[in-house]
DNA sequence: TTGTTTATTGGTCGGACACTCAATAGCATC
DNA sequence: GATGCTATTGAGTGTCCGACCAATAAACAA
């Protein structure tokens, strides 16, 4: 009868358990915040001491970067996948916008807040922001890229629009959980408005009607 | 010969000492950072035993909520001052954007985004930015509301582009001291752009091109 | 001058933190 | 089943934090 503490150890191998780690600190990062991945914190989520965290990540800052990194960059996969089965850029910037200013969004949205905040105390986390920044522009702006391709948006810098849109959807994200909560549709519409306006399109193409 | 440390008993009013501490702490905020405002670092700043700061203030979070607010009403008080003796609100507009554009506010600008991480622990901390965010608008769509009076500017409603002007400043701010630092002037005056938009004004009417 | 008030001190307490390291015990291999 | 490697533990160090409180000494009134 095993109890809720743990018995046995359990022995795996550097690579799993390193995983582990990292996972359990992403998750703790998107719910409860960067400052929550500590040794102790992360040991009592796996069931371990929290001397083990110490020997995969010998600096407690290390892991709390790849935790940001790691779940940034698994949200950015999300938000725009870097393989594009099917579909037109129409469609995915569509499904990019239903979801980066949907709900399901609120945790990375703090926790980007999270990461600028935090980057002023801790230069490896500094680095981090600003390699997740430079992947998500650049994701972006490849898409809008491959839209201008194919003659579905039209603009003469694809760069400043993905810059310009992303403004504008970190200025919403520190504005959720506020005074905007409730909020004309002019002000929580703007990530939208904006990737219309500056990409030619009409009022409402990017408004998606089948949830997917 | 007094030596630098504190040799003998300085013993003000509480109304003095309160406010002094409030200033001290509210400097702090704007320089290091909320989570800078602790007991002991506040005291020696004033040449005081840690001690005496918890007399005024028995929760330190209390401190953390009335030092944010009070860097935060003197800002908005030098964006847009209460009292407009002069001007135009052009003039009054193309000033704050100015000052809410330039390097004179990063200091504000990461402030605003410690507090709104911060707000997460801090529930005292969570009203005041509410508060805040109510009267940075409130104030910036009174002055909108008066230059549409006097037909300078042409909007349906003020508050909610004062809004849409916050939140992009806010957007802005966040990636400033990052990627965007060396970046197009489409996007560094996005803030602009977007006022002289939903106002109606030509480009550039709300430039300033005497300092002031 | 004496006495009263209270702003200020000095010290203590428990808690949470990162980090270190010798001792322990899984697990693969033979 | 015995052996060796090393993943994992347990225990301890030192730091910084907020909070608490009795003792002290300024400032002021009598």
């Amino acid at each position: 009868m095993p109890s809720s503490v743990q018995r046995k150890r359990i022995r795996k191998s550097p690579a799993d358990r390193r995983a582990e780690i990292v996972d359990a600190a992403a998750s703790i990062a998107l719910t409860e915040g960067l400052e929550c991945i500590t040794l102790r914190r992360i040991g009592e989520q796996l069931g371990v001491r929290p001397g083990l965290i110490s020997h995969y990540f010998p600096a407690v800052e290390d892991l709390v970067a790849e935790a940001f990194g790691s779940a940034a960059s698994a949200e950015l996969d999300r938000l725009i996948p870097a393989e594009r089965p099917d579909g037109t850029p129409t469609e995915h910037l569509a499904r990019f916008f239903a979801r980066a200013t949907g709900e399901a969004y609120d945790d990375m949205s703090r926790l980007w807040i999270n990461a600028r905040h935090l980057r002023r105390y801790r230069p490896v986390l500094r680095d981090r922001v600003g390699v997740q920044e430079d992947a998500w522009v650049g994701r972006l702006s490849g898409l809008l890229r491959a839209g201008v391709e194919r003659g579905e948006f039209r603009t003469d810098d694809p760069e400043v629009v993905a810059m310009q849109i992303l403004v504008v959807i970190d200025g919403l994200g520190a504005y959720s959980n506020s005074v905007i909560d409730n909020c004309p549709p002019a002000v929580t519409r703007m990530a939208v408005t904006t990737a219309e306006r500056e990409l030619g399109l009409p009022s409402g193409a990017l408004i998606r009607t089948t949830p997917n």
